[in-house]
DNA sequence: ATATGCATGTCGTAA
DNA sequence: TTACGACGTGCATAT
């Protein structure tokens, strides 16, 4: 990896097309090609290249720092004013994340204990493609309905709303009106309850689990 | 700003929660509290900390990075192995991005030029809360319907097509059936179209307008 | 390659 | 603060 502290000048077109004037920043330059541009606040690049986009050093006035990215094409020139500082960095790693508390892992907590949702609850497929997308779950209630779970690890907004009654509303068209909507969160937005309701479909409260050591992929040995 | 080259394990739990073993990273943390740990891969920081987070050392058998954000309580943990590099940087930097292409821009060309939709429409309100939502934009056409635009600045997913029905929905409720919906983006995925035609709502052909120096929050002029 | 949806999303804006 | 939706979203996954 390579990091530059430099006064630049930022100039990008693609996607959109931006221009960011002289200033300090901290440029990383990774050896997947992955280039970032960060200013002094914010969590966000003020400007970037994903992985997979190359680099080059151009000697203009200025020397340049050209990256660029084909398909979509993007191109991405760092004007280097001044140079403070460049460094590299041989970064030795073979660790992966080990994240817990994702929406997965709440669906295999339902399909675990399905009495979660309610006595009786029987899930039956996991991301079932259907007419208009994906469901999270879809199963079956103790009265033989089909029942669609759209999971949400955090505060379910209007948004997931909108997704559980795209997803019922396929069903219905193909089974009937023997199909129940349930979205399961921890909370929900105040419009979301609203057109929830409106819509005749239902909430159940569930956080998503942390449980012990969730390796990337695949789950290891539960407690 | 601080760069960091170093050996480090990470230990975040918050929202989610996750562990990372040992391995080199580059570690930035900027003066707003936004913290980064950077892996030699992939745009994303494998860990962060958003802006207002607080830092700090402690000297354990290691010494350890601390950084703690409240509301929601989120905490980071970086082991610190071994130090490869450790480089303070006071960067300057007045300058905000200028940014052409966006989905504001659409909105901003529509305003100005409605026959882009159709011969006689007519643009009423920009980011219009109803019931169930914020329209993009609300307008009449020459029929005296009500007609709903939800942009998108690239290829038009599912996803957008829902946010247009609920909006189409909500406003139907409430002015009855002389409602339409129109969908104005570059283009359509193949889902999108389906769902869109299923329910009798419209696609418009639109780019996204790359304009001169677009600055941030408001347009300078323009040639 | 396209389509679909999650994310510790982050970020801006309005109520 | 909460709600809502955009983002050059990035990213993984399935077709």
């Amino acid at each position: 990896m390579i990091t530059v502290f430099a006064r630049c000048r930022v100039h990008y077109d693609g996607r959109a097309k931006s221009e960011l004037g002289p200033g300090d920043r901290v440029i990383v330059i990774k050896p997947d090609g992955s280039f970032l541009i960060h200013q002094s606040k914010k969590r966000e690049p003020v400007n970037w290249q994903p992985p997979g986009s190359r680099v080059r050093l151009e000697l203009r006035e200025n020397p340049v720092l050209v990256s660029i990215r084909r398909k979509p094409r993007e191109t991405l020139e760092v004007e280097l004013e001044e140079v403070y500082m460049v460094s590299l960095f041989r970064a030795e790693d073979y660790e992966e994340l080990a994240l817990t508390g994702s929406e997965a892992e709440m669906a295999e907590l339902i399909f675990e204990r399905p009495e979660l949702i309610e006595p009786g609850f029987k899930p039956l497929f996991r991301e079932k493609q259907i007419k208009h997308g994906i469901v999270d779950i879809l199963g079956r209630d103790s009265s033989g309905n089909l029942v669609v779970l759209e999971l949400k690890r955090r505060r379910a907004e209007l948004h997931a709303v909108s997704q559980l009654k795209r997803y019922v509303e396929a069903l219905r068209e193909e089974h009937g009106n023997g199909v129940r909507g349930i979205l399961v969160a921890p909370s929900l937005t105040s419009g979301a309850k609203r057109l929830l309701e409106e819509e005749g479909l239902e909430f159940r409260k569930l956080e998503p689990p942390k449980r012990d050591r969730k390796s990337r992929g695949r789950q290891t040995t539960l407690v």
